[in-house]
DNA sequence: CTGTTAGCGCCTTCAT
DNA sequence: ATGAAGGCGCTAACAG
């Protein structure tokens, strides 16, 4: 049924042996044996068995990315930095998707490490003691990929969520907002969540602006939840007259909320976001934002594994790269 | 270093079998014995090695799935099809892929087969003879999920294309409109491409609308063709009165590129668009579409996979699903 | 219910 | 430059 190397051998004449270093590219067959061989291979519709090769060799040149959540807008462009630095070097990478649940996230991890991964990348989900724990098992290099342990302990690449939340809502101040809602991620997200309103906090402070809670919002990341964030900032009775959302989707959600209830963006209410998603140039006004180096982040964490995989040594594990305002018309002047 | 099932065995004072059969769940071990083992496991921290078992037992319980754009709005929905009914039948998938070069399908699809994965699904690209070819070097099921081979020789889950194309237009007939403009795929591809083009024309036909060339654009499915091809009608002498955009995203497009030159949707203009992806339900206004059942698509293909690799016989191994007109507020009657 | 024994398809020394 | 032979870690009969 299924042809091998064994058949191979046979039907060129050589052995197994000459089979599998032509098939490996090892420069030590003469060029008429290796014709030989190409032929064979071509004649029986040969095809490497990648498991057993796997077993042999103790090495799959396979590297596992775990997607936390598949629905995320960041996470297409990351996968390409991932995946062309991979094809650099010739890896395979697979995909494995978690949706979100810790528990499923956990199970993805064990599953790829039994497949015999030569590395994991773990791509932006919050990571717990419990994940540490999981990925200490594991005997093959693990890297964050657009997210962070809060210990430290981990190799990892990522921006500064704090500063880069300060930074937006210092473009806010600088246009004379001084009554800024915010609308957070979870606060028990590092990341997203909690280094992202420090920042907000941060930026305030330097300026003097008494922090105002009511000004708070927690909403879920998605775009729903900055409909809602708006449609209650605009029942307050002193309004805020803009907006910083932790991420762009709920940035988007917070222009329309304020559309939907008559008003403008940005001659009423300022927005701006962070991440800058594909959907940031798909909305209108075109979004404000601070901008990830999603394809970097990408391919800068599969180049760190490469060398963790090589043990080749590496200066630095922890990388923060660097982020950048993109100001489109979201936000204006304080009328 | 690793620890293995034979250490295991040792640790647990039973032979490597034994070991096998807790680790498969195998009923015929006592639960004393059973114990033994699991605590031994525990012990020594053993991990089963996939690959080690793939090769003895020629299966990996692994399903490849391969993506052709994994920016593709549609997706990750699909996907989460998927995935559900692959957990419920305890298989693996993995993900790959493809950046919509036809040559790394084909390259994904050998690796993925060279890993030894029990099925593949070819997820929503275009079928070429060059894939049926790759296809056919499978000993494995394979299923085209949410596309369709010309030649009709392969499993797959989709809708009907051209209908729901007609059905798009004819709402837009229903509403008095008689110049409506098309924004298409290209016309090579047979699905989202030249179906729904079809499906453009025979609504027209049918309502004894003479088809005008030179209403029909043909865009790259992007949201900056929509844009353009917008700017492009709206320059046209006779103007029409509404757009039927291939793909949603190439209708959002054209409902900013409408807004963008200063007209109302739907009162100046109304766009109807296909898929109903996430996006449209984040547009001003609500985007009125035909919705595909993305999640349904990757449900049932994915059955179907399972019933393959199983060996059941399948009755229908080419399935359509229903699409459905979702009303929303982009589309109303011509003024 | 448990152990023994062959492989699964390939890589990799070690000879030659 | 090539071949022979011993595993890699596990499953799957087959015996008992």
């Amino acid at each position: 049924m299924t042809v091998t190397i064994y058949d191979v051998a046979r039907e060129a004449g050589v052995s197994m042996a000459t089979v599998s270093r032509v098939v490996n590219n090892n420069p030590n067959v003469k060029p008429q044996t290796r014709k030989k061989v190409y032929e064979a291979i071509e004649r029986l519709g040969y095809r490497p068995n990648a498991v057993a090769r796997g077993l042999a060799s103790k090495k799959t040149t396979t590297v596992g990315v775990v997607i936390p959540d598949i629905a995320n807008a960041n996470f297409a462009e990351v996968a390409r930095g991932i995946e062309d630095i991979a094809n650099m070097y010739h890896y395979n990478i697979i995909l494995c998707n978690a949706d979100k649940r810790k528990e499923k996230e956990i199970r993805v991890i064990n599953t790829l490490l039994e497949k015999q991964v030569d590395g994991l990348l773990f791509m932006g989900g919050v990571v717990t003691d419990e994940h540490i724990q999981a990925f200490n098992t594991s005997n093959v290099p693990i890297v964050l990929c657009a997210t962070t342990d809060e210990k430290g302990t981990m190799p990892s690449v990522d921006i500064d969520h704090e500063t880069a939340a300060y930074d937006a809502v210092r473009k806010l101040i600088g246009e004379g907002h001084t009554r800024i809602a915010m609308i957070s991620g979870t606060l028990q997200d590092p990341a997203n969540g909690y280094a992202r309103y420090q920042g907000y906090k941060r930026a305030l402070e330097e300026s003097g602006i008494a922090l105002d809670e009511s000004l708070v919002r927690v909403g879920n990341y998605r775009y729903e939840s900055g409909i809602e964030a708006v449609q209650y900032f605009l029942e307050l009775g002193e309004r805020p007259t803009a907006v910083f959302a932790a991420t762009d989707e709920m940035a988007i959600g917070a222009i329309h909320g304020i559309q939907d209830a008559g008003l403008s963006v940005p001659e009423d209410f300022s927005v701006i976001g962070v991440d800058n998603i594909r959907m940031a140039s798909m909305v209108r006004p075109l979004l404000t934002t601070v901008a990830q180096p999603m394809y970097d982040i990408g391919a800068v964490s599969m180049r760190l594994l490469t060398k963790l995989m090589k043990k080749e040594n590496v200066e630095q594990a922890r990388v923060t790269l660097h982020h950048e305002l993109i100001v489109r018309n979201s936000v204006a002047p304080r009328g």
